[in-house]
DNA sequence: AATGAATGAGAATTCATTCAT
DNA sequence: GATGAATGAATTCTCATTCAT
């Protein structure tokens, strides 16, 4: 079993779980075997196994193999969204929602090592992919976050002498680089630490200020 | 033709002309057509043809077809290796290295969408890139880098307070992330934005300190 | 077509007829070009051809080719065993049993070229025949043989100073080679000659007793 | 190095040591390699890289792969030849010359492992080896045989009831059987032990006569 | 006597996918 | 809601072999 986490460890309930059996079973087998191996050398027939259930039914549910693939993230970003607008519901001042929206970005990929995996190396070489609902998602994400930089613009908390784009961008990188590396190599990763060192650099810079 | 460029958008030499005509031509094949499609729907066959020889030819040397893409992206790094040593003899600070250095590995991007394309998206998702003589070459790279940034520490330009290792993962983050978006929808970089944008927030930080 | 015959040249029925169509088709179509050549000069697509199905249906229901070849042997293995099983049964003394299993083992042969040319040319000489089904069946009949052997020592019929499985060892060995040219050459082999040989000389010996 | 070895284990001198030293490392490297694997498996590749010449030179004194795997066997029968020449003119009586040549027979497998892997398991299968030099000399090898069998049958001291050539049959029969599990399973053969049992069972018989 | 470079042609095997039931 | 049977189409990789030098 693959289950989805939050940041406290516990096992998330989807909304959706009028899925049929089939289904469910499908996209759980898919998240196990993502534990092991990379999505190419995954076969269908594997999944199928691993599922208990025959190929055929694959298709009955999803468009084809890569499909699958999409709709096994976008149940994850789902819920890293609905994370991401929970924080900032719950905090003030745009530093600290930012610090906050890191936290539990690094704590998703931390406790969901597959959600890291799909996201960060199987869907991005493959141009389906920015068709899918999958990325729609992902960029309903950033745009939320670009907003909340945006604010803390106005707000006077943030620098605005750098396109907010930009700021973004650095943001999610160190964020992603910092969580590559444990993916890859299955290494464990700390949400605390990791978010404290990113927030420490973008948030003051390294250079020495005198 | 692909040829390796400079960030004076000059062609490279490689020293190691010393390759059979046929091993040349077959990763020149393979940068040009890596230029249109992604690594896994180009065929030893397309390879082999656009090379203008035999399938098997790639075999003899080559272990096989993953291995000449590693053999083509090490050769990119090796440039990529002497380009930052020249940088940084050629300089002086850590700060103003650090910043000559972000500046040539964007360039290496921006003008070498292929290296791009294989450092970023190709090679990350197959375990065998990691036991691969290129991912050695990429150690060697960020092991120059951290060198850098804790000279930085030492001079008292660069903040002790946080882990070199930190502060590099943050960096490599920041350009990688700058340069995908580009790379994936093979849209311009421009090097000197890219790389102002980066240093500005990685080097001041984001608040606004009073 | 090349059915299995037993040693009236009468078609032999399988048990495990539950083959699916495909399954049936495919072993037929091996033992079909059996006949004219050798296994490696066999391709997989001229089996499937032949069986009138796809190359990829093969591997559906065999491991690979070879399983393929071991899967047509146990089949003719299967009736051999039931057969010296039925000519125990029907005789009296160890060496009328064994002279009659010697009898049926070589008319096997001789009925069935596709047989002797699996089992003492084409299975032997990879090593992963030793670990397949087919061979398990050969040591059970094998086995049986040896049994034969010792219950003649205990009756008194059959010299009990020459170890039993030296002398099931001179046994095949007699019937092997005395097929093994009728095998490779395609020539007629006579049972009730061949037989009558190797009996009189491995029950009386060659030597001329004073 | 896999030398060929006589029933003293001494090693054999070969009078045609006029090979060019290229071809003598050629034929050494595939003894050798034989030693571990089934000549299926063995590539020319590999030939070439053990013996340390190229694959070219391989074709420079060899028709093709099976041709270069005839002379290796040819060069062995032609000493099991000679040893049975040796045998005959230096014992008295065909019953005792025909359990000599059975023991050398036996050694020379026993010592040769090679030599019965290629003759045994190798050349068999393939048609091309029955128009071969060594083919020639395997049939030389078993007239002599049979012409020592039929001395007997004049002499009075073999059972003149019986083909010369059933006899003849089931002798290498039985020798080939008690020696292809030793080969296949790289275990030990006793040559003693095992002409001993031979020829006990075919010269005597295995039927207790009253 | 020997080699470096290259090839031709196949050949097994893989795998996602379909469809009738 | 699910399956058993079968397929199409490709694709990597292998390997013996050749030839100019």
């Amino acid at each position: 079993m693959t289950p989805i986490l939050n940041n406290n460890n516990q096992q998330i309930e989807f909304g959706d779980k009028q899925h049929p059996p089939g289904k469910t079973k499908i996209m759980a087998a898919l998240r196990l075997l993502l534990e092991e191996k990379e999505f190419v050398s995954i076969t269908t027939a594997e999944i199928a196994k691993t599922a208990g259930v025959t190929e055929a039914l694959i298709y009955k549910y999803f468009q084809d193999k890569r499909d699958l693939l999409h709709q096994v993230l976008a149940e994850y970003l789902s819920f890293l969204i609905s994370q991401a607008e929970t924080d900032v519901r719950g905090t003030k001042g745009a530093l600290n929602q930012l610090r906050k929206l890191i936290y539990s970005h690094i704590s998703m990929y931390a406790y969901n090592r597959v959600f890291a995996r799909i996201l960060l190396l199987e869907v991005r070489n493959y141009p389906d992919y920015f068709s899918s609902d999958a990325y729609r998602m992902v960029k309903r994400y950033t745009s939320f976050l670009l907003a909340l930089i945006e604010k803390g613009s106005e707000e006077g908390s943030i620098r605005s002498d750098i396109h907010a784009t930009a700021i973004r961008q650095t943001i999610l990188g160190a964020i992603e680089h910092a969580c590559l590396a444990g993916t890859i190599f299955s290494r464990a990763i700390n949400p605390d630490q990791v978010s404290d060192e990113v927030c420490q650099i973008i948030f003051r810079g390294i250079a020495v200020h005198d």
